[in-house]
DNA sequence: CAGTCGAGCTAAACCGCTCTAGTGCCCGGG
DNA sequence: CCCGGGCACTAGAGCGGTTTAGCTCGACTG
């Protein structure tokens, strides 16, 4: 015989199909002692449910989705990724709810599997990434009537809930810090222009730069590789009054950057200093170690699948999370510029 | 009205549901002229299997398993395993199978979700990993009768075929070289004990130290963290009669280890001589850069995507695979040791 | 002591799809 | 003219659960 069903149980403790769902389930409709004697039979027979035959009836799949439109092999290269997905297992396998992945080309292609997923009742839910300026992803999942997460915000993704961490606070401690230390030329080496967040940071940068007196502070999109991060830090200190800091948009491109830095000469912190908006070990790791924004990437994963969840169990009652402002973790990378005095406190970001 | 169902296509081009299921799957059953009807009905009223249905009847739940037994935290740090994801993924999407993720705690853990997702039908197979010195999982996997491919090899993995590189080949090459640059104190950070794979690079540089006239030769297990890998490299470069080249079978270890030379003032690659057995961006981009052995970790994901597929389409027809040796790319990390003459040639490992 | 009620259980419909066992019809061969 | 065979299609039985309507029986009520 193969696996056993709910009718060989049903048979063997003699009892019907019905009586049998409501123990499994913990329903009322049985009586004390008839329940356990079905469980000890379930338990015996090594029965278990089948995820399908459940599914047709309704029930949830458990199981979320995570659909990510970028090339497959740059996933693996940013941490922040790698972490978000612990994060998430952590907190989904609490419930033991299984995260459905897969990597797609284009967000036409994520559209069509948030559609296809939603009808096969696949999963119970989505957690949608990389929050874009004008998002379309936003009203075809609320046309869908799926429970779905938005990482990233604040700001217009409809009816979504998001978890979001304030983006502009976090640039602008950073740039007061710096203009703490007495700089004045900041370079921003940003991630993919398409994205919010990249956007906010971009603004708070702009935003901040008259009333802290800087002399320049741009912003230069990238697509977060460390191959463009390297070109662009090379074209940055090759100019005849080159940044004496420069904020990056991820722990790749930093790393990178500390590379040409050092390959060119340009000594960190001592004539450049250098700040990841990412942490991870790479920061930690390399020498001189990482200023960088310390952003619990793992825990905002768990934050997350918290939130799905509970969209899942009671759509409409959850609403935004905001979690921390990430910190400033100073570590060796940054300076005073050189050629500078003493000027504010270094030590104490914003 | 709902999603629409074979059984609403079926009234609405005035034939039955079977006609409409044969039009559908393209089977033979149905003329041409009706089956196109049928086609265009579907494609009107915006029709999509249900995927728990499909199942029910005994088809593919297309999605394959992968699940991993390590603190979730550390998952996120390991470039390998975002590579791997990332290749898997790339292997699968071709096909339109999803990836179902689970992080767990332990190896009871992970069995216990194969024996469920099986008897569930949640998936068509599994993804194994982290291949143990004894391993139980296998012995189950096959008694579940579930297609499953097994990472890591050669050698006992019952009738799971598998997919693998050859570990002590690339371990020789990697001494082979070294000990060619004049090294004869070699020290190895390896990995976790349990696994196979830790066994055979350990194996492979005590063989052939003698013959190499190496002097020292020890392999000191980790468990692969950044905190590890510091905390040893500094004990080894505090001894007296320190090693002059170290090899690290991770990249996350070599890239602290190189921190810890640095922050000690010893100079690599002039007093010491570092080797990562992994590469990815983080051996790349810091400096000195690292020498690595490459292995394409996002090729053998694809790879292992395809032969667990075939796996499934064909059980027992699949064989073991074995990937090409990774090759040593030589970076700056590496020299001659301090105080020796020439001999060999080191620009040409093996 | 008849009537009511609820607990405990059964029977069967149902979810959406697949697949097998027919059924009707047409065509060609003997 | 009849029969066999093949094609196009239908009816309906499953797949393994959940759920609802209904049945029985004993206890309690007035």
């Amino acid at each position: 015989m193969g696996r056993p069903t709910i009718a060989d149980i049903a048979r063997q403790a003699g009892v019907s199909k019905g009586a049998v769902s409501f123990a499994l389930n913990g329903r009322p409709g049985v009586s004390q002692a008839t329940r356990e004697r079905i469980l000890l039979v379930a338990r015996e027979m090594n029965w278990r449910p089948h995820s399908a035959a459940r599914a047709l009836g309704g029930a949830r799949s458990e199981a979320v989705g995570l659909v990510i439109a970028r090339p497959a092999r740059t996933i693996g290269v940013e941490p922040f990724f790698a972490q978000l997905l612990s994060g998430l297992q952590a907190g989904l396998s609490a419930r033991a709810v299984a995260l459905q992945l897969l990597v797609v080309e284009d967000t036409a292609a994520e559209i069509e599997v948030y559609r296809r997923w939603t009808s096969e009742h696949r999963v119970d839910g989505f957690i949608v990434v990389d929050l874009k300026v004008r998002d379309e992803r936003i009203e075809i999942l609320e046309r869908l009537g799926v429970p779905a997460v938005v990482l990233g915000g604040p700001g217009r993704h409809g009816s979504l809930p998001s978890v979001w961490a304030d983006d502009r606070e976090a640039m602008l401690s950073i740039v007061h810090y710096l203009a703490a230390l007495g700089h004045r030329r900041i370079a921003h080496l940003a991630g993919l222009p398409g994205f919010r967040h990249t956007q906010r940071r971009i603004r708070a940068l702009r935003d901040s730069a008259r009333s802290l007196g800087l002399v320049e502070a741009v912003s230069i999109p990238t697509d977060f590789s460390d191959a463009e991060g390297a070109a662009a830090t090379r074209r940055q200190l090759a100019r005849p009054e080159r940044p004496t800091a420069i904020v990056y948009d991820s722990d790749v491109m930093a790393v990178a950057g500390l590379g040409v830095a050092t390959e060119m000469g340009v000594a960190v912190p001592g004539e450049l200093s250098i700040v990841s908006f990412d942490d991870s070990v790479l920061a930690r790791i390399v020498h001189p170690a990482l200023t960088a924004l310390s952003r619990d990437t793992f825990a905002l994963g768990e934050q997350v699948a918290r939130q799905l969840l509970t969209a899942i169990d009671a759509p409409g009652t959850v609403r935004d999370l905001q979690t921390p402002t990430p910190l400033l973790t100073v570590r060796e990378s940054t300076g005073r510029p050189a050629g500078e005095g003493a000027l504010g406190n270094p030590d104490k970001p914003l």
